[in-house]
DNA sequence: TTAATAGTGTCTTTCAGACAGTATGGA
DNA sequence: TCCATACTGTCTGAAAGACACTATTAA
């Protein structure tokens, strides 16, 4: 008995908040196998789901330590944040997508910068100006406007995920936390309201009792992880 | 060239609001297959996503056409509601269901209870008593607690799905519009509270300038579809 | 009249938005 | 000193919650 091939697989969309820049980046690949599609270009990570994989979440392990070399560390929920699945995505056949948003470590950043060097690239998550692999423009847009509408929607949401993409710096202002909401939510946020949000007791962020240095301005006061 | 052979379906997870009970119900069908597993257990209605469906809409329009021989009126998302794939789920092999929540019309209920009469059975969405096919039991309880809680998130999304599920009638007073809400959100709301959410201007719902009748109390104004 | 449900008025609390004001460092 | 950024105080207006009040029918 035979069941219909369809082409299941798994694209991660790995971001990355760039404290250097202010920006939101995606880790893009170059796809480097001449016998399969779309040979040079820069996709997202990703792969089939495998047999021997033996559920959803196990593949996307695999993929992700086989593609960046490393464990993610959070997922943004166990369903996938977009999926899309029709004949003319792939040239191979059916294939349906299952697109995961995950927050990468510095670990991470660092083994893909070095080890992966020129074949990998850091780009902002809102502006691709390149021409991505298959549908792969369109999915980073629809999944950045997704997570975008998720965050103004639930402050608790971005409010979360701003935290997840903080915690590869052992510490930070409350300033630069408040520009990653920023960036989620796409928009300015009065600051006074920004910190009301902040539900002290609940989170797990600490006060350091240190203050930024070098700065031409008043130092800010630096938190760190419980 | 082989690509693994994963199976993937579309469950869908038909809802209709039952004036006669105040209740969200599901559809459910009978399995009549002998060579399918679970044969005579009551499931949601789904099946293999095929090759000549070309796309995952396709593959839904083509499922809802044959097992409740009726289109849907309205998808909750383009995106399916909840995605599960493992090798225990099915005894056939690793399968990954992709659930879509449907809001059915009435015309799609008269059909279904006549030409399937015994095969087929509604039951409160959010107590089923008893034992489903695969792990459908399990995908309900997911599905209807993630709408709980996007509807108690997005009082617009709340309401929009109560219209929907009104749809099916030609005439509803605004209680019964409340009494839906409150379903979906799974609380009681103040009358009051209520009321100020409704936008007129914006909402397709219509004024009638006619009122319920025959109730040992003060009539409604009753409320159609522009 | 009463029972029952429909619908409204309004007080109170909460909280976001706005923005001025104060604090604290470097140049 | 001033400039820049961090942080706080507080007024205002919008909207939710609570709940009492009025309205309109049948029995």
């Amino acid at each position: 008995m035979s069941y219909p091939s369809i082409i299941s697989t798994i694209d991660l969309m790995p971001i990355y908040y760039d404290k250097s820049d202010n920006k939101i980046k995606i880790f893009l690949s170059k796809r480097n196998n001449p016998n399969e599609p779309f040979f040079d270009s820069f996709a997202l990570i990703g792969g089939f789901i495998r047999d021997e994989d033996g559920d959803i979440e196990s593949a996307i392990k695999r993929i992700a330590r086989d593609k960046i070399d490393a464990d993610l560390n959070w997922f943004n929920s166990a369903n996938p944040d977009l999926v899309i699945g029709n004949k003319i995505r792939d040239p191979r056949g059916f294939a349906i997508s299952h697109l995961y948003t995950v927050v990468m470590g510095l670990d991470i950043y660092i083994n893909s910068s070095s080890s992966l060097n020129k074949n990998s690239l850091y780009v902002d998550a809102f502006d691709i100006n390149l021409d991505l692999a298959f549908d792969h423009n369109h999915l980073i847009q629809t999944a950045m406007n997704k997570l975008t509408l998720d965050c103004r929607l639930s402050y608790l949401k971005a409010f979360t995920i701003a935290l997840n993409l903080l915690k590869p710096y052992q510490e930070f202002t409350l300033s630069e936390l408040q520009s990653v909401y920023e960036l989620l939510v796409q928009e300015k946020i009065d600051k006074k309201t920004f910190r009301r949000y902040i539900p002290y007791e609940i989170d797990p962020i600490l006060r350091l009792n240190k203050k930024t240095v070098n700065k031409h301005a008043r130092p800010a006061e630096l938190y760190g992880w419980k």
